[in-house]
DNA sequence: AACTGCGTTGCTGAAAACGCAACACCTGAT
DNA sequence: ATCAGGTGTTGCGTTTTCAGCAACGCAGTT
């Protein structure tokens, strides 16, 4: 449709800030956005932005507006999804910003699977810690969120909550290996290698260690997983990460994980999100399908 | 927005079905609406309705983009209206779907105390049975449905529900009128003038004289609550109607209602229906309030 | 004071939309 | 069988809208 590449203009105009990176982005001389965007708030009644010495910015009915034109857009991509569907075409795109704990090993293989039934379907995956995430579902960016959070009280509709423990890896030949369940005093006789604050796994852990006498500062912090991995593979440091994340035995070779009891750290959720009262393109509402079940089967029978 | 007219367009066509009825409809030329419609047709990638020898059909994809085409003007409108109110100006419009019992009072002294608060506001009242008042609500056609229904289950989004007994209308020197409540046995006592089947009282009454031996043939049927009110008040006949339809003793000369035994006639439900998933403008959304609180305030508690 | 980046505007050629008229087709009545 | 009246569709000239260029005014920065 005409009208969506004014609508597309407005939203990379909202999102950079200015109508010459708008303009310059979407491959358009400034004057036309500039007038496109003039054209529109005649058509309203209304100014949306507000002009400033460096650029515009949205002003109250400028945030009720944007929100109509990126549900109209999401709203089009949604109709296009259905009648592609209809035709039997079978393709599409996702959007999914996600918890880096998921990047490794579950979203990989969830995707991998996925495709092998629908080869046609494009994905963007994005790691976004999970108030980044809910802006993101709002702001139409991402169709659905898979993040972690300890305290559950999100701002858009939690389509699946699945419990996460926390587990311990380190090294395949560590002492601790032989263990099935650690006591997380046992862990803290080692040096302990942690991921920056802010990453899912590091907040349980945080949660757990209040109070505890046995705490002591991380003789490594690193925001690469690929780094602790590495480190601990190599040395009798533990690292943690939620359960999802951590290695699978059969996968990796130098490292192993091995779960935290629960009675020394609480579970935090893992999230699936959706924004209020969003209808889905058919491509995404069979992805979030194929891991709600994956999701129940997998992992929550082992929880209970 | 430019390309609303195109949906306006695709709207008409779809109602009215043909393009040339359609462009008539919106002061246009047939080939200028039929140049939009293709337009519409290579953007999406297929075609949305089926041309036959006189006029065309929606097809498969066609119901879907009709949907998602109301939607759009939907959603517009009320971004206008979110805008409008927020600079104050307070204006906006209500198409109202309802049972022709909410028309004598009801609805008249809603929107009249609606306006006096906003002057601004227009209404559109038309009178439907529930089935129709459904399809109107998904069609986008109305915005909010007030109808009577004595069983529930709608697939619109019921947002109040609130029972109605059955009333008895009389003259106002009537034998039967010295009584508050009224078995039905009695009323059957004298003639009785009933509305047609499929308006709201009518509904109720049949189902409470299924199998009672004093039932027999009305005097007089109409589908005009005017002549039937006029009947009774010139002779001993008696005619019912649900409660909120009923004749305020204080507002009618000649004509005077009394409740009829619950132990008789078991109550209905009035509905105030919603599309679901819809986001109401704000006007549509303050009436909604308005007579949410009117319903709750005036008619619940006479019934516990 | 010069500079840089911003939104905005006059102008011109290109592109899209419109209205008119004519066409092709089907249906039902004559 | 023919014709009239309805439908969607298309070619063409005219009108309207739009995009790009260049320039302007403005505000903060160097």
């Amino acid at each position: 449709m005409k009208h969506l590449v004014t609508f597309r203009l407005i939203d990379a105009i909202a999102r950079t800030g200015s109508i010459r990176s708008a303009a310059e982005q979407m491959n358009q001389t400034p004057s036309a956005v500039q007038r496109r965007l003039q054209n529109y708030e005649d058509e309203l009644g209304y100014e949306i932005f507000e002009r400033t010495s460096r650029g515009v910015r949205l002003n109250a009915a400028g945030e009720m507006a944007i929100q109509h034109i990126r549900q109209t857009l999401a709203d089009t991509e949604r109709l296009n999804s259905l009648i592609a569907d209809l035709a039997g075409v079978r393709r599409g795109h996702v959007n999914i910003g996600c918890s880096q704990a998921l990047m490794p090993y579950f979203l990989p293989a969830q995707i991998a699977r996925y495709q092998a039934g629908y080869p046609e379907v494009t994905f963007n995956v994005q790691v976004m810690e999970h108030s980044r995430a809910a802006e993101a579902l709002e702001a139409f960016q991402v169709d659905i969120a898979l993040v972690f959070d300890e305290k559950t009280v999100p701002d858009y509709e939690v389509h699946l909550a699945v419990p996460q423990r926390l587990a311990a890896i380190m090294a395949r030949d560590h002492p601790l290996a032989r263990h099935k369940v650690l006591r997380l005093r046992q862990c803290y006789e080692y040096p302990v290698a942690l991921a920056l604050r802010g990453f899912s796994g590091r907040l349980l852990l945080e949660r757990a260690l209040h109070g505890k006498t046995f705490r002591k500062p991380p003789i490594v912090q690193s925001d690469s997983f690929e780094f602790l991995m590495a480190h601990v593979a190599t040395t009798d440091a533990i690292t943690f990460q939620i359960q999802i994340g951590a290695p699978d035995a059969s996968q990796e070779r130098g490292i192993i994980s091995r779960e935290v009891d629960t009675r020394d750290v609480t579970g935090g959720m893992l999230l699936l999100g959706i924004k209020r009262n969003r209808a889905l393109p058919v491509a995404a509402s069979r992805f979030v399908e194929q891991i709600t079940l994956s999701l129940s089967d997998e992992y929550r029978p082992s929880l209970d």
